[in-house]
DNA sequence: AATTCGGGGGC
DNA sequence: GCCCCAGAATT
């Protein structure tokens, strides 16, 4: 990111902002899609966002004039619930080596999970690949360039669908992930941040907001989820480098707080059975042969829980028994060779 | 609607 | 230590 801190002050020469004294009905994120905001207002957010995205976009890799459609197909996946930072070089090498869905088709589940690395969530690995076969064997290696079959596969739900549509082909979609729910709660809401889960009438409203047109649906999709990474982050907000600042909602009641702090509980991750899983699956990332039941053993301390973790991890395709080189020794691990379907 | 599912970095 | 991150699938 050559990209400096440096923000041009927002251009409050331009005098068409309409007056903002028609206070904004308090619309709850649920509420009526229109009316919820004037025409001209959402006129000004998009523009704002837009022009603002112009100048301030990240040069990412998936990005690049050159980027293939699976190329997007893999990084919207690799982004789910993993910081850009941490999938950039997993992403570079990844693409470099299954350029295609077929090439990803035909790969050991066990070369994937390796190249996953730390991602997290390695499942989303193993989808990845029945989402390269399934392209593969049912859509002639081509990405599909529809929602509906897009969300037809492994792994993609209605976010990365749209995602897809819009950035490897750009068209027309309603885009809202954690980023774009969050410009919205602030700006149009006035709310510190969105509600805990999705509503309908959130994705509704959402939905009126995208332009008419592909190209600039598309433009509007990336520019706002790039807003609300890079400026309306969750912690600590650039109010000050945000191009509808003067408009946004939220800053202008002040900037309250959360109102669902209370109901937000973060995920627990010491001794559960998360923490246990990666454990083992970071150990058998790490170990060229089947590792011995014995050694898995010491993995953790909990025998009772580590046990039950492996066999989850083995009822989900994510590691492979070995037969116990004697009777009465334990069966061995390893990352599963070849694809389970 | 609520749970499960990794892992790391910023604060 | 707590919180969040370009979510999806399952119950």
């Amino acid at each position: 990111m050559g990209e400096d801190s440096e923000v041009p002050a927002p251009d409050v020469t331009r005098t068409t902002r309409p007056r903002t004294d028609s206070r904004r009905p308090t619309a709850t994120a649920g509420g009526p899609v229109t009316g919820a905001l004037a025409a001209a207002q959402a006129s000004a957010l998009r523009s704002g966002v837009v022009d603002w995205f112009a100048e301030h976009a990240r040069d990412l890799p998936w990005r690049a004039p050159d980027r293939t459609p699976w190329g997007v197909l893999v990084s919207e996946v690799m982004l789910q619930q993993t910081p850009v930072v941490r999938v950039l070089p997993a992403w570079t090498a990844w693409t470099a080596r299954w350029p295609t869905p077929a090439d990803l088709a035909a790969a050991s589940p066990a070369d994937v999970l390796r190249a996953w690395d730390r991602l997290g969530y390695p499942r989303r690995a193993l989808r990845l690949q029945e989402c390269a076969r399934a392209i593969t064997e049912h859509h002639g290696g081509v990405v599909p360039d529809d929602e509906a079959r897009l969300r037809a596969l492994p792994g993609i739900g209605a976010y990365t669908a749209a995602a897809v549509v819009a950035f490897a082909f750009g068209g027309r979609s309603v885009v809202l992930d954690t980023n774009v729910r969050r410009v919205l709660a602030r700006t149009v809401d006035g709310a510190a941040l969105p509600a805990p889960s999705q509503s309908v009438g959130e994705t509704a409203r959402a939905a009126a907001l995208v332009p008419p047109g592909p190209a600039d649906a598309a433009r509007w999709a990336a520019a706002s989820m790039e807003l609300g990474a890079l400026v309306c982050t969750a912690r600590a907000p650039r109010c000050e480098a945000c191009p509808v600042a003067e408009l946004c909602a939220w800053r202008l009641a002040g900037r309250p707080p959360d109102e669902h702090a209370a109901r937000r509980r973060t995920q627990a991750w010491a001794g559960t059975d998360r923490q246990v899983r990666g454990r083992v699956m970071a150990l058998l990332r790490d170990a060229p042969l089947p590792v011995p039941g014995e050694v898995v053993d010491e993995a953790w301390p909990d025998r009772a829980q580590l046990r039950r973790c492996v066999a989850g991890l083995v009822a989900d395709g994510l590691v492979e028994e070995v037969a116990a080189p004697a009777d009465d020794a334990l069966p061995a691990y390893r990352l599963p060779l070849a694809p389970v379907g």
